[in-house]
DNA sequence: CGAGTCAATTAGGATC
DNA sequence: GATCCTAATTGACTCG
């Protein structure tokens, strides 16, 4: 069995003799069965294989050019078409299989990395809120420390006083609202500083977290 | 039904 | 030796 070796650095030893298998043979002529019966003709030996006859799993590693070659098509496309998967594996001396898988677990990191920068992203929006929602609950409290006798509400449109009306907390957001005859409004409970914090926080929440 | 993709998993090798 | 990274496998699923 004569493995030509490459300019790659991309070898499996074989721990019994000293030998170099070239993982990035390509099968000439013939298909990934052939390739994979042929190196498997060289990793099957005695000393190789356990007791149930299993040839133990050799590891292939990709060599940094490989690697940046595949990082750099990966940037261009995240899937291949099999004239891209194939023109790749010549050039970089792989079998197709082995750059489709690359870009099957590359697919899979990515994703990864996304879903751990966007736990990252909610979680700390969550703080923010929880923050904030601390906040608007103390006010809340100091309203009601405050509210001796019926509220008198200024109407913001016309800085008019409103009719009077029953200050109380809207069960589902938790805001402050008063409900007059008229039906009810929301009244603004936050300084104009909060305000401002509360809004310029959430222009600047990434629209990408949310889906 | 075959090809392609994904999620889950396994396992080899590097690094600490 | 524990841990991390990643190549490779497997089985389920989708789509034309």
């Amino acid at each position: 069995m004569a493995f030509s070796s490459s300019n790659l650095d991309l070898t499996i030893s074989v721990p019994s003799s000293a030998r170099d298998l070239d993982m990035n043979r390509l099968p000439s002529p013939g298909s990934d069965d052939e390739w994979i019966a042929s190196t498997m003709e060289v990793v099957v030996d005695e000393e190789n294989t356990t007791n149930d006859g299993v040839v133990p799993r050799k590891k292939l590693r990709l060599s940094k050019e490989q690697s940046r070659l595949l990082e750099e098509s990966f940037r261009q496309n995240h899937t291949l078409n099999p004239r891209q998967k194939e023109a790749l594996a010549s050039q970089l001396k792989l079998r197709p299989r082995q750059v489709e898988v690359w870009f099957q677990n590359r697919r899979a990191r990515s994703k990864l990395k996304q879903t751990e920068m966007e736990f990252q992203y909610l979680k700390r929006w969550f703080e923010f809120l929880t923050k904030q929602n601390q906040e608007l609950q103390s006010e809340v409290e100091e309203l009601r420390a405050l509210q001796v006798g019926p509220p008198t509400v200024i109407s913001p449109h016309s800085r008019e006083p409103l009719p009077a009306s029953t200050l109380t907390t809207c069960p589902r957001c938790e805001r402050v609202t008063t409900i007059s005859s008229r039906g009810a409004s929301l009244i603004n409970t936050t300084t104009s500083t909060n305000n401002t914090s509360t809004t310029s926080a959430l222009q600047s929440r990434p629209s990408s977290a949310a889906g």
